[in-house]
DNA sequence: CAGTTATATTCCTATACTGGAATATATGTC
DNA sequence: GACATATATTCCAGTATAGGAATATAACTG
């Protein structure tokens, strides 16, 4: 019985470090050239345009056809059910998002007794 | 050359959606014994030990002996770094923080006006 | 059109993994 | 100690995949 096939999910899809780092560099907004990522990662130009049909497989990524030139462009939003099962397990760590709820309050408090004084 | 080994990292770890089951489950907060999450997922021992193992291995997890019993607990922390690594994509999508500090400046005025009446 | 460049895909190979049957090990009860 | 229960581990078998060499396909330039 074969692991679930790595464009099963997103989750799957990332798991490979290489991907990861695939996403770090689109992340910056721009659209990579497949040529580009395989000099930034010091890796062979197949196992570049593999990666990268895995993440376009899951949705991570499309692809732009510009010339010769194939042209990747991150979609992050894809990434959210990542974000957003890891987010179920935030209250047993850092309540992070309650200090933020205070320190905005604080805020609100502080600019409210300056406008009354 | 292999694909990344389950236990390499969380990422890997949680790849696999029967293991993030088990987590969902151990999210209660409790400790569960193997054969209660054997009954919950309704899949053999021996799947259900070894996907406890590979969740161990990477802290995911810890396991204390109670007799013949093993309980397992979650280590929710260990999947911060899936979180935080999400999480610098947030920028992509809603932004919930903002939303969140927002929704908490409201509150704070409405407080205030309250009292002040 | 010939030659060049970009890149997707195939080929190759060794490894890892999934579930469950089978087995080994550990603990409990009478 | 015999028997029962809990569970870790081994065995089995077929599949998927990583990187890079090789190849196929697509677009560019003169």
């Amino acid at each position: 019985m074969p692991r679930a096939a790595t464009t099963t999910d997103v989750f799957n899809a990332v798991a490979e470090p290489r991907r990861r780092e695939i996403i770090g560099l689109l992340s910056d907004g721009r659209e990579w050239a497949v040529n580009d990522v395989v000099v930034r990662l010091r890796l062979g130009q197949p196992a570049v345009s593999k990666h990268l049909g895995v993440l376009r497989k899951v949705g991570v990524v499309t692809v732009v056809r510009r010339g010769q030139h194939r042209m990747y462009r991150l979609e992050a939003a894809k990434l959210k059910p990542i974000h957003d099962w890891a987010k179920t397990f935030e209250r047993f760590w850092n309540h992070k998002i309650d200090r933020i709820k205070e320190s905005a309050e604080q805020k609100a408090i502080k600019k409210i007794a300056q406008e009354n004084r």
